[in-house]
DNA sequence: TAGGCCATCTGGTCCT
DNA sequence: AGGACCAGATGGCCTA
């Protein structure tokens, strides 16, 4: 995939969504909520108010405690009020899906760094993140046995079959039989993606796709 | 033009 | 009641 444009609409380039914490879109229902009209049975067709005036207190305080948390509102008072819970609730949801993807930025910039045009998808990131991940995890394994005198060769990487370093990484890791949503085959097509950061006793010459 | 990726909206569900 | 989370739908943008 190629990097997004400015003015595409990605997730943390400085244009509105960093600028803006709530982008709010303009929204189908805004027109309504700005044009809505008064409510006309607000003022005088209020139950509570019509009959409040010149009852007797208890039969006013019985009625109040047996219905005063779910008054009955008219159509157009709950139709606002649905409009203004989707508003919120939409607010909180954009809001959500922003810390989600600040976390997948940070996640990016933690990871072994690549050609600047070539930012990881959403799905590549975490890919990438859980096999390289893994392949740290072997390395020190590896690296504490070498230390307990017991030599472990790093052949002991190597895949199963013998194959190739492709074939270590994609066969060893979990990721790669995790799932069948794996997108490494598009990241086959990036030959320029080497992960620099290859730790001792790994192979140095990853390809950036062995760890997708 | 098809397909991929993304942001956003939306309704449902669960939890506090 | 309201918030968090989730998944489906939708539309925009971009590339091959």
């Amino acid at each position: 995939m190629a990097p997004q444009p400015p003015g595409a609409p990605a997730v943390l380039q400085g244009t509105h969504q960093t600028e803006r914490p709530f982008p709010v879109a303009p929204s189908a229902e805004e027109p309504c909520l700005v044009s809505a009209p008064p409510s006309p049975t607000r003022a005088s067709g209020d139950p509570v108010e019509a009959e409040g005036s010149g009852r007797r207190g208890a039969a006013r305080r019985l009625r109040a405690r047996r219905g005063g948390r779910s008054r009955p509102k008219s159509e157009l008072a709950l139709s606002r009020q649905r409009r203004s819970r989707r508003k919120k609730a939409n607010d909180r949801e954009r809001n959500r899906m922003h810390h989600l993807n600040s976390a997948l930025d940070a996640l990016r910039g933690v990871l072994p760094s690549f050609p600047d045009d070539a930012k990881l998808t959403k799905i590549e990131t975490l890919r990438f993140a859980h096999n390289y991940i893994w392949a740290l995890t072997q390395a020190l394994r590896l690296a504490d046995r070498s230390l307990d005198g017991l030599g472990a060769p790093c052949e002991e990487l190597g895949s199963p079959g013998g194959g190739s370093l492709g074939d270590w990484a994609s066969l060893c890791s979990p990721a790669s039989q995790a799932g069948s949503l794996s997108p490494a085959a598009s990241l086959e097509e990036r030959p320029g993606l080497q992960a620099p950061a290859s730790p001792a006793c790994l192979p140095g010459a990853l390809a950036f796709s062995d760890f997708l």
